[in-house]
DNA sequence: TCTGGGGTCCTAGGACCC
DNA sequence: TCTGGGGTCCTAGGACCC
């Protein structure tokens, strides 16, 4: 069976992208940085530490300072840049202002991360106008109530508005026409990296498939691509090179997965400390899935050692938990587990999944239902009197790890019952 | 250059059941 | 005693994204 595309079902998909978020966001709160080099990630500590970038300003990139990298390297190209922590409360404040901004055009908006996402605009352009005006109203209020500059794609899918966005950055707005044969035209002379889900490893497979822009890709045969990888990937490589994507805009999706990690600023070689460390980031995990109303089946505890070698261990439990007291005794058995070849660790990491209720209080152990107890309590301290109020002793002799976590995917989904 | 912290999705293999 | 094929769940690892 054949679909043939029908004009009149054609989708309008717009994808949005504010530009360099974090150091723009500063710049805007810091007028005396325009201009400059602004680079926001790890503090630098003379060119010696570890971390990378979070954002550099486009000033910075001209140094070719850009964002994933260390942040070592970022001090080496641009010693003169302004290095700044990231201030992560301030950008989810701007970012959820900038996500309410977006629902005035549509109600199908699905943020991707703090800084972007895609709008189904199809059953708003009676009103609103074309994509192509709806975007550029976009990026007008963007510039005017928050002082922002944003680029916008505007496509009939939402990887080619993705990949529209990204080319005329910044304040960049590129539409493409929802024809097929538009949409083939658009993509073909495009480099391979540029498809949303293709990386280095992909990227090196594919030229050694001969193929270097997208339609390179759009000319290999489906079984070929199948063959290189795999069932699901290669067939979705094939789509896309085509230009076929029929992906939703979903404004509901819910998180799947929630974790906690840290990396020791040197490798650390004794167990003890290790411990210690997982046991915080078991806590703090444990308070924000109770803040954000989650329970999680499965555990998971992750390791990386001072040669970058990555292990973890899970385990499944029959009933979601969601408290320090339920987490750790599985958390330290999996933590021995991980750790095979004694090497000094570098990193260590803990995260649920599998979300599910919470075990009705009733049928819960009785030490369960204490340890939820006491969660509840230092739950509570802690609103009123802030995080340092209530410490276990085997914590007090460490600091905790800053919380300055990267994009943050969603909203927290709410459960139904507890 | 020496690689954060937060995530998503896919794969392959094994256990287990019908 | 040997054996097919399918489905589901779980684990470990890896690629990728911002």
């Amino acid at each position: 069976m054949t679909t043939l595309p029908d004009p009149a079902s054609a989708r309008t998909i717009l994808h949005v992208d504010l530009d360099a978020f974090y150091a723009a966001v500063e710049v805007r709160e810091q007028p005396s940085l325009r201009g400059r080099p602004v680079i926001v990630g790890a503090d630098p500590k003379g060119g010696k530490a570890r971390g990378v970038v979070s954002a550099a300003s486009y000033e910075a990139r001209r140094f070719g300072v850009h964002s994933a990298m260390p942040i070592s390297r970022a001090w080496q190209l641009c010693p003169q840049g302004v290095f700044l922590p990231p201030r992560m409360e301030l950008y989810l404040a701007v970012s959820a202002r900038f996500m309410t901004l977006l629902e005035r055009f549509t109600d199908l908006v699905e943020p991707l991360s703090v800084d972007e996402a895609f709008l189904d605009v199809t059953g708003s352009e009676r009103l609103l106008g074309d994509g192509a005006t709806i975007a550029a109203k976009i990026q007008a209020a963007v510039a005017s109530e928050e002082r922002l500059s944003a680029s916008v794609g505007v496509a009939p899918s939402k990887f080619v508005a993705k990949i529209a966005s990204d080319l005329r950055k910044p304040a960049g707005l590129v539409v493409v026409s929802p024809a097929p044969d538009a949409v083939r035209a658009f993509l073909a002379p495009l480099p391979i990296e540029r498809l949303w889900g293709v990386g280095p490893k992909a990227a090196t497979r594919l030229h050694q498939l001969e193929a270097r822009t997208i339609g390179d890709v759009a000319l290999l045969p489906l079984a070929h691509l199948i063959a290189a990888f795999g069932e699901a990937s290669g067939r979705h490589l094939h789509d896309l090179a085509h230009g076929r994507d029929e992906r939703a805009v979903e404004p509901e999706r819910e998180a799947k997965s929630l974790g906690r990690e840290h990396t020791f600023e040197v490798d650390v070689a004794d167990r003890d400390e290790v411990g210690r460390m997982l046991l915080m980031l078991v806590e703090q995990l444990a308070s924000r899935m109770r803040h954000q109303r989650l329970a999680g089946r499965t555990i998971t505890v992750k390791l990386r050692t001072a040669d970058f070698e990555t292990v973890s261990r899970a385990v499944t439990l029959t009933t979601a938990v969601d408290t320090t007291e339920s987490i750790l005794p599985f958390a330290r058995e999996l933590l021995v587990k991980c750790d095979t070849t004694r090497q000094p660790i570098r990193l260590v990491g803990i995260a649920l999944s599998h979300f599910g209720v919470v075990q009705p209080a009733l049928f819960e152990p009785k030490v369960a239902r204490q340890g939820r107890a006491v969660a509840r309590t230092v739950d509570r301290l802690r609103e009123r009197f802030g995080d340092a109020a209530i410490t276990r002793g085997s914590l007090l002799d460490l600091t905790p790890p800053s919380e300055d976590s990267g994009p943050r995917r969603k909203a927290p989904p709410r459960r139904s019952t507890h």
